[in-house]
DNA sequence: TCATCTAGTTAACAACTGTTCTCTGGATTT
DNA sequence: AAATCCAGAGAACAGTTGTTAACTAGATGA
């Protein structure tokens, strides 16, 4: 099935995958409705003209970052909530994955935190898309649990939302604490695994 | 105490009380990061150097919008909290309050949510820290309901910032549903209401 | 009344923006 | 080997940006 690119296609995936990785790196320090294409060409070293032959504009590119920062994280999702060992250990594996994450793509995480509600439609539209994505995928997974029973599909939905938000906003806290201590990151995770573990604790005395 | 302002001083301010409100209509469809101090002076019908003296940058603008949207909050979210009804009532009675807000300062709760994290730092940390004095004041009337003996400080604030976020995230959710229909604002409370009740649950049955 | 103060104006600056059109040289296809 | 394709370069466009300096006219205070 998979077909060896020619040097010329591969050449310019190349170029497409500098321009994606300059344009997240330059949106540590601004958002996405403030990029200049220009800005982005030049930090690659390639003529503004060229960024035509991958993009259509700013907000194409967006949508194209949200892809890569949010496209290869489901089966991650299923897979965590899905471990069925103790809730406790659900969630510390849960806020592991996510610390993990952060630490390994945290211009992925900001990008997403900051344009979830930013000035670009059609990004916030990606992310609204891809972030209900997950919390169906959750709420799939919980209606696997022996602990579902009796719950209508709304109220299943209703969790995961809830769910979902909670990882985000537990990212975005990550994020802030990546600048800090070590003393940081660790109160930033046990206030995350409380705010969890109350809400399982709702969720067992749910009245289904 | 009031002292009648000089016609002078009044001129000038309701100049910049017109920048504010330029700046915040304009941020409808972009973010901060990328307002331009002349887009807002020709919005105003002003030369652009009378910027300058209001405010000494955008971001300078955007600390100053964040006060006009979350200073005055701090009565109503005191009161709100702390009407001693029954904890459904109690639910009702926030979801009311933020629906309204969200319907009477449309402008105002989009910027919140989207400078919160966005591209310019002063501006985050200004958020920031009227969210945290947010959750200080929802933990203080927590601490003044029964329900909360035995509870530590640190459990108390964690519960309070799950309020505070959860009023957040709430509050954008209207925002999306204010150009939808009635029912799809109906539908946001009903589920707003849900996530709530299992929050209030999950603290019922918490392990002080 | 007269001197001072100051919110807002005007003009000019170098630097930057997105987009168009034309061109080129190396890869691809026939 | 020849014809085609196409990612990227180069130049030019009108329009925009933030910031400076010197100004004016009306309010303020002595």
């Amino acid at each position: 099935m998979s077909h060896t690119l020619g040097i010329r296609q591969a050449q310019k995936q190349k170029t497409r995958q500098a321009l994606l990785d300059a344009a997240l790196g330059l949106l540590e320090e601004q958002s996405l409705s403030s990029l200049g294409l220009r800005e982005v060409t030049r930090a690659v070293g390639v003529a503004p003209t060229a960024f035509y032959r991958h993009f259509r504009s700013i907000a194409d590119l967006g949508v194209a970052l949200v892809e890569e920062a949010l496209g290869s994280l489901h089966p991650m999702i299923r897979t965590t909530v899905s471990t069925a060992d103790s809730s406790e250990e659900r969630i510390a594996r849960a806020i592991e994955l996510i610390a993990g994450h952060v630490d390994g793509y945290p211009a992925h995480v900001r990008f997403i935190a900051r344009e979830r509600h930013g000035g670009v439609q059609p990004v916030r539209d990606a992310i609204r898309d891809q972030l209900a994505r997950f919390a169906e995928e959750v709420k799939g997974e919980l209606a696997k649990d022996p602990e579902s029973e009796g719950w209508s599909d709304d109220d299943l939905l209703m969790l995961a939302h809830l769910y979902v938000d909670q990882m985000l906003i537990t990212a975005s806290l990550f994020l802030e604490a990546l600048e800090g201590t070590e003393a940081d990151r660790e109160r930033v995770a046990q206030v995350a695994t409380r705010q969890m573990k109350l809400i399982s604790i709702g969720r067992h005395h749910w009245p289904a």
